[in-house]
DNA sequence: AACAGACTAGACTGTACAGTTTGATTGTTA
DNA sequence: TAACAATCAAACTGTACAGTCTAGTCTGTT
């Protein structure tokens, strides 16, 4: 991105605005078409900008994205985490569950996760920073609920905790971004109640 | 593809062998690019083929490529499943499941697996035909074998084999195709164990 | 009024690539 | 040997698109 100096800080702020008027515009159009589909001429017209301010703001194609994909790992898509988890194992468990598989079904995020994976293999650093910033701090969370929570032992909290969230995010893969509705369908209650039960069963003390 | 009219086998043959000859030049090239970064020019070329008979075998890009998303759905990519599932079940859950890792990780199958991903808005048909080919089989197995074993016993066999299968997919997802190894590693061993201890504590009878 | 900075529309350049056409070569069949 | 099918290399066409350039507008500052 360009350098600007400026003494006001409303330019700073209008820079800024400009910049996320791009984002914003240039956010469905990668979500829907992908990368490679996506031509630089739809994203300035989908941002209201002319091509030339865009290139002024972000220095190529690969830039944009870039930016893009940073800001939406880091400002979307936590949302699910932000609540915590307290209560009866039982009810915390299961609204979480359906919370994440609510909200992990969002169009947005389904087309997030499908591009991140399809420049998975071009920009390995996207993915990790998805990684990093969305997936890891959701096992740390629920790793920590199962560590501290008084009515649950694991020998191995952090490998319950992936198992956990790697059942509901499969199941989002298959029957979202794989269109398995017809071909392979389960309802979100068989899934949540069998797994909830499962680690129930296992980690449920005594005391 | 064209339709050819041959009075001898023969020549039946070698042009089912040439057809099959120009897929498995296309396949690394679409494996390791993608659709969109795939040239006609380059699969060609990986072929040992002229482009007049590649388009002479295939009216256009997308009917090669939905030639050998079909051809790799139904050839390849079922191997683990054919083993049959006998024995004691701690023991036969942690080999099948070290099974599905080890073959899952196999760097094709993870291209394949992020080739459907990358497509599956442009091309719902292809990703379903993944899930009734790969998928569905692989947990109709397993919910077969959880539902025969005489020592296991569930309330929802098939939510339980998703659970299996997916946790296992979703750790070879996050691992493999989104390069978690540094981000989040994660040893095959404690999700295998863990994964087996959960089932079996839940779903062991006594006798 | 004069200037500067941010912006715009639209033309332009060069490249990549899907798909076609040409014209020659090889091997098989009648 | 004549006809034919399959193949090839290479040139060609048309389109899409990244990135640049031109020329001019609008707005706020001095």
């Amino acid at each position: 991105m360009r350098i600007h100096h400026h003494r006001e800080t409303g330019k700073h702020k209008r820079f800024a605005d400009k910049a996320k008027q791009i984002l914003h515009g240039a956010l469905p159009e990668f979500l829907k078409h992908g990368y490679a589909r996506t031509s630089m001429d739809k994203v300035a017209k989908s941002a209201g900008v002319s091509k030339q301010t865009l290139y002024s703001y972000y220095s190529d194609k690969d830039g944009l994205f870039t930016a893009l994909i940073e800001d939406m790992a880091i400002e979307k898509f936590q949302l699910v985490w932000s609540q915590p988890l307290e209560g009866e194992p039982k009810k915390a468990l299961t609204e979480l569950a359906y919370r994440m598989l609510d909200n992990v079904c969002d169009r947005d995020h389904l087309n997030f996760v499908r591009l991140i994976t399809a420049e998975s293999e071009q920009r390995p650093d996207l993915s990790q920073l998805f990684l990093s910033k969305i997936a890891k701090p959701a096992i740390q969370i629920l790793t920590a609920y199962f560590q501290d929570c008084p009515y649950l032992d694991f020998a191995d909290s952090e490998a319950i905790a992936r198992i956990f969230i790697g059942s509901l995010f499969h199941h989002m893969l298959t029957e979202e971004i794989f269109h398995g509705k017809e071909v392979i369908p389960l309802e979100k209650e068989r899934l949540v109640n069998n797994l909830v039960t499962l680690v129930l069963n296992t980690g449920q003390t005594s005391n």
